[in-house]
RNA sequence: UCCCCAGUAGCUCAAUCGGUAGAGCAUUCGGCUGUUAACCGACAGGUUGGCGGUUCAAGUCCGUCCUGGGGAGCCA
């Protein structure tokens, strides 16, 4: 007997096959039953008459519970009645075990049930579709980066000291004496530049601040890309064909899931590069103009992101903030010393920034003086200083967070569902 | 760290002015030959988050703690 998978069943049609999988939901009507198989590609229903089947088949039905592990035999054939086009005459089925009392119905729950049992709600439609647009995401990133050929240098996790100095770093026990959980590989992707010219990192970062939003994870994953020689327009340039790729991507590979999501699709279809731009200053002016207070020199905070964003269809760089607001490793403006070279993607319809990046300081002489001036050892910097002592290039790069990205892109209200299992404020479990 | 909201059956929620704690779903049992979160009938299911207070009487009012949710700040 051949085995297939659900989401291939059309080749089956007229042929006998076996599916193996768990029972999503059952209904019986005395002499007929109905068992709704999910197999991690899709869903089918297989029907079962009495007296057209063996009765040890059509009794064992009614032991199946919720989630119970099962093979089911029989012909494939197309039905206007399904939603998924296609269903199964039963002839057997075998029981591999049978599951517990379910927790998840399928019915209503609360986030908090729902969370706590996360391990089992990632076998739910919703969270299954969210997820595999997560997985074309990174699938994604990983052939941009690979086809305009950067090479993929990862990043530490455990790390001697804060990248930035500023944000609260996870601390651990390291044998005798301290690490850090990393916040950032940009510091250890600098340095690889002057080896591999474009280079890139991916993979998880960890921020110990108490943020309870729902933008905000302990743990995210990030991706960075490096560039020797690329200046402030070319990091743009870069932020806009990459995102426009993913989002390009994600519209080619995902219909099904962001259909079955109710997601705007019309709205992705507008991301394409160049993307609406704005300098800060610009930025701090038309919000004064349209009534919401704020003065040059504030750093934007979550509702500015949003209107500024609602002014354009597509993602919005915003570029040119204020030195003092800003790290200390960042290019100075080539016109203007009081304003940096950096820039922030924000994600259209109040998903927020996704994207923070600038071109890097290569002065050794400036850099060194803004590291004492921000208070940070000199000492701990002397290696990434080396990156300016030995053939000193400019250089630019930013960070993508994928689960913005994700939420974005799916539709998400929360971020929690763009990760298998979220990392957040007071809840490490499971 | 601060602000707001919520904790009642396994789950989702009711309970009027403070007056005997209720429904749907799930479970269990019975019925039904095309169901789509099936439907119909029945059984069972409770120290109303903890502690203290007010009152003849507290799920309800007050205090406090715990847990969770949303937001601010910070950031991706």
């Amino acid at each position: 007997m051949t085995t297939a998978y659900i989401s291939e069943i059309s080749k089956y049609e007229g042929q006998d096959v076996t599916l193996k999988g768990w029972l999503y939901n059952k209904r019986s009507s005395g002499k007929i039953k109905f068992i709704i198989l999910r197999d991690g590609t899709g869903l089918i229903q297989a029907v079962a008459v009495k007296g057209e089947i063996e009765d040890k088949y059509f009794d064992l039905i009614e032991e199946l519970t919720q989630e119970s592990s099962l093979a089911v035999t029989g012909t494939i054939r197309e039905d206007k009645r399904s939603p998924w086009g296609y269903e199964m005459t039963l002839k057997s089925l075998e029981v591999v075990h049978i599951a517990e009392e379910y927790p998840i119905s399928l019915k209503e729950h609360g986030t908090s049930f729902l969370m706590d049992n996360r391990h089992l709600w990632l076998r739910s439609e919703g969270q299954r579709h969210v997820l595999r647009i997560r997985h074309e995401i990174i699938q994604s990133i990983r052939q941009f980066y690979y086809e305009r050929g950067f090479t993929l240098i990862d990043s530490p996790i455990l790390t001697p000291a804060s990248v930035e100095g500023t944000s609260t770093l996870f601390e651990t026990d390291y044998f005798d004496g301290k690490a850090y959980l990393s916040q950032s590989g940009q510091l250890y992707l600098e340095p690889a530049i002057a080896a591999f010219g474009k280079v890139y990192c991916f993979g998880p970062t960890f921020r110990a601040e108490k943020s309870k939003t729902r933008r905000h994870l302990q743990e995210f994953w990030m991706v960075e890309p490096e560039v020797a020689f690329n200046d402030h327009e070319d990091n743009i340039k870069l932020a806009e064909e990459f995102v426009s790729y993913i989002v390009a991507w994600v519209l080619e590979k995902c219909g099904r899931e962001l259909d079955a999501l109710e997601r705007d699709k019309t709205k992705l279809e507008k991301v394409k590069a160049p993307f609406g731009r704005v300098t800060y200053t610009d930025a701090v002016e038309r919000l004064k103009k349209e009534g919401i207070e704020i003065e040059w020199g504030d750093d934007f905070g979550a509702e500015h992101e949003t209107v500024i964003g609602s002014w354009f269809e597509t993602p919005v760089v915003i570029e040119k903030y204020p030195a003092k607001i800003k790290p200390f490793y960042m290019q100075p403006d080539a016109e203007n010393p009081d304003l940096v070279a950096n820039m922030d993607v924000i994600a259209p319809e109040g998903y927020g920034e996704i994207i923070g990046g600038s071109q890097r300081d290569h002065d050794l002489e400036r850099l060194k003086k803004k590291v004492i001036a921000q208070g940070l050892p000199l000492e701990s910097y002397e290696w990434y200083l080396d990156v300016r002592r030995y053939g000193s290039v400019p250089h630019a790069g930013f960070g993508l967070g994928i689960e913005r990205t994700v939420a974005w892109l799916s539709g998400s209200k929360h971020i929690r569902e763009t990760i298998p299992y979220p990392r957040m404020l007071y809840r490490l479990y499971p």
